[in-house]
DNA sequence: CACGAGACCTGTTCGC
DNA sequence: TGCGAACAGGTCTCGT
């Protein structure tokens, strides 16, 4: 489910509490009262005991993201969550029944709850006094300030690879997933397997600019909701190729084909995103 | 280094 | 209707 914007608007709604149409409480500054873990896998540090030991009473003092991870700032500690495929946050208030896809619950002061719900079980939490172990591999952030266009060109030439895969590494970049590589290539007019040292430094910014508009629009519209995991966004109703296979180019009306590109599902518009001039 | 296949998981949708 | 295959917003590890 969750790709930058996604995690960005739980990261908020955690922070500032539910606006919209779910009203939940901020979690900024509440205390954890005990942890329940209902898929053992899904934590991926410490082990169980010390996890329930070490959470139990700590304070939430800062709620951030780094990537597709969420950040939670306790006393020493960070704990870590990343939502992979199906994972997505809850708060609600513990009169509410548990979901049989609940894999973790973390319960705070007040009666309220954090309900990791995950039904393909791959979300992972880590709690450790040093994320930058799991953080530092990662490339640049996207939306960052100094993040500039001509850092990404040296990144994109610096490697010789298929522009949707390179993409997608998190290592290249941060935060992008399926979905958003999708529609960033697709405003950007590249094909998905152009070669990254076949582009110049035109391509790069166009690439540039199209990846940031596409994950603020994204961020805007508070992320995309697709399938039966509902959260609330709806960037879904702005895609212009992903699931779109058939229908109409909104640029050239042309049909949007769909491949498999490092075995992943893409979808591109054969007109407006050729491989070669 | 780059790439493909297979794992990890469960649920929905599609095709015969 | 039923049943298997394909597919799903991610990432890791292994072999070539």
């Amino acid at each position: 489910m969750p790709e930058l914007p996604e995690v960005e608007t739980i990261a908020a709604r955690l922070r500032k509490g539910g606006r919209n149409h779910a009203s939940t409480p901020p979690l900024l500054g509440k205390r954890i009262i005990s942890a329940q873990v209902f898929w053992e896998r899904t934590l991926a540090e410490p082990t169980l005991e010390k996890f329930k030991q070490k959470i139990s009473g700590q304070l939430i003092r800062e709620i951030s993201r780094r990537g597709k991870f969420l950040l939670m700032d306790v006393s020493g500690e960070t704990l870590l969550i990343h939502l992979r495929m199906s994972g997505d946050l809850l708060v609600e208030t513990d009169d509410k029944l548990l979901s049989t896809y609940y894999r973790m619950v973390l319960s705070f002061e007040d009666g309220i709850r954090l309900a990791l719900n995950d039904p393909r079980k791959f979300a992972r939490v880590w709690l450790t006094a040093n994320p930058d172990a799991l953080l530092s591999h990662l490339g640049p952030e996207p939306l960052a300030a100094d993040f500039a266009p001509d850092l990404f060109y040296r990144r994109l030439v610096a490697r010789r690879r298929q522009l949707k895969p390179l993409l997608m590494d998190q290592s290249f970049l941060a935060g992008l997933g399926n979905i958003y590589t999708d529609e960033a290539l697709h405003q950007a007019g590249l094909h998905p397997q152009r070669i990254s040292t076949s582009l110049d430094i035109r391509d790069a910014e166009r690439l540039w600019m199209s990846i940031r508009h596409v994950l603020k629009e994204g961020i805007r519209r508070n992320g995309a909701s697709i399938d039966w995991v509902y959260r609330g966004g709806d960037f879904q109703n702005y895609f212009r190729v992903y699931q779109r296979n058939g229908e109409p180019c909104p640029v050239c009306d042309t049909p949007i084909q769909r491949i498999t590109v490092g075995q992943r599902g893409t979808h591109f518009c054969p007109q407006c995103q050729r491989l070669e001039e």
